[in-house]
DNA sequence: TAGATTGTTAATCGATTAACAATC
DNA sequence: TAGATTGTTAATCGATTAACAATC
């Protein structure tokens, strides 16, 4: 598989909770953020925030801080997130549901534009807007304009069978919501772990807050 | 809020993904892997898989590999996997309802005990073997036996009060699925960005793909 | 023995943190 | 001017990677 090295992970990561803030000041009319309010409210360091605010690249005004607009802008060129990114849903499951249901992504520029599943009572039905189609039907309905991202939310037994398919298809991108390590080419980026590895940090910090292995310092 | 510093956390995170593997190859009735096995099916380097097993503590031996039940004891133990972590689901929408679907947990050691709901419609009705409840009634629900965790699955709007209300009822964990950042309490931990901040990996890594900033280099 | 593996130590790299300069 | 802020450079820390020793 092929790997690509992303440089500043952590920031990128900070990033969309900077986005949440910056929106949720400017509905509130505020033109300016200074670093110190970001890192309040993101419970940060201040000099977490300057140094991910440098990485994209945006200058502020000495004594005022930055302006929200020019933020936002500049953070959503960082992240690719003004150009928008198409994506298949495959698995109109609860999870996939979930996703589908999950406003923000519009917002930064992804946008779902078809939703399959195998399950005969789910198909032909309506699922917030779209009409889930046959998984048998991938190749035919996705064939002549491909959209850029397939998302798996199928079980762990059919998703290297989706898999395949969907890069049968052309598509170049598979954010798996299975935990299933996929075999696939090259070219084929997949980015992986949602809920896991989410709890498994959960849990090591309990297990440290039990045992007083960690010092009580910020997170 | 209180910060907890986990080391180790890349390492951590990886942790459920040779998990996954060994619980897969124990089925096949094998009884030992090498670290050779693990990193190519994780498609990862051999020594970081050398490093992490080194981290759980375990010995290998060698020209063999490493014992499966050993090596899924040891990281169990290491995630502090082997005790169970209750808790209670707040939100039965669809992410909640996903959450709660997720198999997985269980033997991760996460039983979800209660569901509550703000929706009329849902409460009182069964969601997967579990009754939803009103959210009005955490607090005399949960008072007598609190869980140590509260999954927020909720509204952006009501993300801050229900936090407010599990606190109150001596809750210390918070696994927050929102985007809202919480105000809490210091000894309180929240775990946070579960979607957004893997999507903003993923579009990164799509957006440095394309403009071939990036070697290809593996993930 | 040779080779595959674990085990260990050192080197490199990158992210975080600290310190301080610049400026409005 | 003083102080709050951005801007920049250096120091530290930790994770990854490399190199090689040990051994069955």
């Amino acid at each position: 598989m092929k790997k690509i090295k992303v440089p500043n992970a952590p920031s990128i990561r900070r990033m969309p909770s900077y986005l949440h803030k910056l929106y949720h000041m400017r509905l509130e009319g505020k033109s300016f953020v200074s670093t110190t309010e970001l890192a309040e409210h993101m419970n940060t360091e201040l000099i977490v925030v300057r140094k991910d605010i440098a990485l994209v690249g945006l200058a502020g005004q000495r004594r005022i801080g930055y302006h929200i607009n020019e933020l936002i802008s500049a953070i959503n060129e960082y992240l690719g997130w003004q150009d928008t990114l198409t994506a298949t849903l495959i698995g109109a499951g609860s999870l996939g549901t979930a996703i589908l249901g999950f406003d923000e992504f519009s917002r930064y520029g992804l946008r779902i534009e078809s939703v399959f599943d195998c399950d005969t009572n789910k198909i032909g039905r309506a699922l917030r807007g779209h009409e889930i189609f046959d998984v048998a039907t991938i190749r035919t309905r996705l064939k002549t304009a491909p959209p850029d991202i397939a998302i798996l939310c199928v079980s762990a037994v059919t998703a290297q069978l989706v898999a395949d398919q969907v890069i049968a298809v052309g598509i170049k991108y598979i954010w798996n919501f299975t935990n299933v390590s996929l075999t696939v080419p090259d070219y084929v980026i997949v980015q992986k772990e949602v809920l896991a590895g989410g709890f498994a940090m959960l849990a090591v910090k309990i297990k440290n807050d039990r045992s007083g292995d960690c010092l009580p310092i910020k997170e």
